[in-house]
DNA sequence: TATTTTAATTAACCACCGTTCAATTAAAAG
DNA sequence: CTTTTAATTGAACGGTGGTTAATTAAAATA
């Protein structure tokens, strides 16, 4: 019995932040368990609860990470110099590689549905479109109807989804995603 | 202790398959559990196993019943009179009502992953979009590209997936189904 | 009617889980 | 050198679950 660890060797938010991730990765929600976390840890099951409210709670600091990785991805995409088209390719490109290099995150941010998390994550998903929307927008003609950009948005998540776990990465598909790219242009040009 | 029902009330495999049906409307496989179906079909949870090898086995009884709902579905729209333009757009407003309509049924069939059961459904999902594929493509001009209707179809199942669980139904979404529709003819025309 | 087959029951096995909380003790503060 | 406080433990609570196997009664067959 070693009710509290020595100094340095304490438990912090970040390193159970750490486990959770790499469970959340290879395993679905219901299958992680906070028991295998700790066990990981080499901690009690019980210590987690004192930096997280409970399983939901932990789940979602380790989502959250995932939408601003996305975001700052896009911002960089945006950042580019090049022809509106280049750019509006490399964006749909940039969506569909995040989607396909991060399977699991991808799935949890735009996927999943589950009561215990989705108030929380369902909202940063909805803000996550909204970037994409302004992003897009300005690269169009001015003609062009928000329902296209929004079906824009919904074909690379069609994309995504349908590639997931079928699809070991995204250079696996790289090729058929650029297709799929182009033919999006056809539609909005 | 009755060890077997009386003649006329023996369980079959239809009544588990109906019970079965039902729970994973409501609730994700790894929540329905074979426990809860007996207690629903007022036996016990050991005759189900004389009638299914496991759960996964019943699990797939019942979503080979979707895939082939589906195939009935997409015929009937195909059988319809009517311009190549007005077919097309009500093949696609027919997948994307059939997903809406049915949910789960749709997250089952395209979403889900899950190693127990995936072999089986894997497959049927893949000769569920080629009966789509060779529907779409005679409706279409000579020239076009087998990746275009792959587009389409990735394009279709993105609006359903992230329609899913947000709303309620086809109906709910259906003026944004007809835009999404039209932009994809935009694409193919 | 006697026997066999079939379909059901129940207990049991084994495994898992999230969460709470009194008890404990190391580190920090005084 | 005390006291306090913060972090940790592990038992306990109250469940959940899939699957197996011995057992038995009803139905089918001979």
């Amino acid at each position: 019995m070693t009710p509290r660890k020595p100094a340095g060797q304490e438990l912090t938010r970040e390193m159970i932040i750490d486990v959770a991730r790499k469970q959340f990765l290879e395993k679905s929600f219901q299958e992680v368990s906070m028991r295998v976390i700790a066990t990981e840890l080499a901690c009690s099951h019980g210590a987690i609860y004192y930096h997280f409210k409970n399983k939901a709670s932990l789940f979602y600091a380790v989502v959250e990470e995932y939408f601003a990785e996305l975001d700052t991805l896009l911002a960089n995409t945006l950042k580019e110099e090049g022809e509106p088209d280049t750019k509006l390719i490399h964006i749909f490109l940039c969506l569909m590689r995040f989607g396909l290099n991060n399977q699991s995150q991808y799935e949890y941010m735009f996927v999943m549905r589950n009561e215990e998390v989705n108030s929380l994550s369902q909202e940063a998903a909805s803000k996550s479109y909204a970037k994409f929307a302004q992003a897009v927008h300005p690269l169009c003609r001015e003609s062009i109807m928000l329902s296209d950009i929004y079906s824009v948005f919904m074909a690379l998540h069609g994309f995504i989804v349908h590639h997931l776990h079928h699809s070991k990465n995204f250079d696996e598909v790289k090729e058929i995603a650029f297709l799929h790219a182009q033919f999006l242009m056809k539609a909005i040009r």
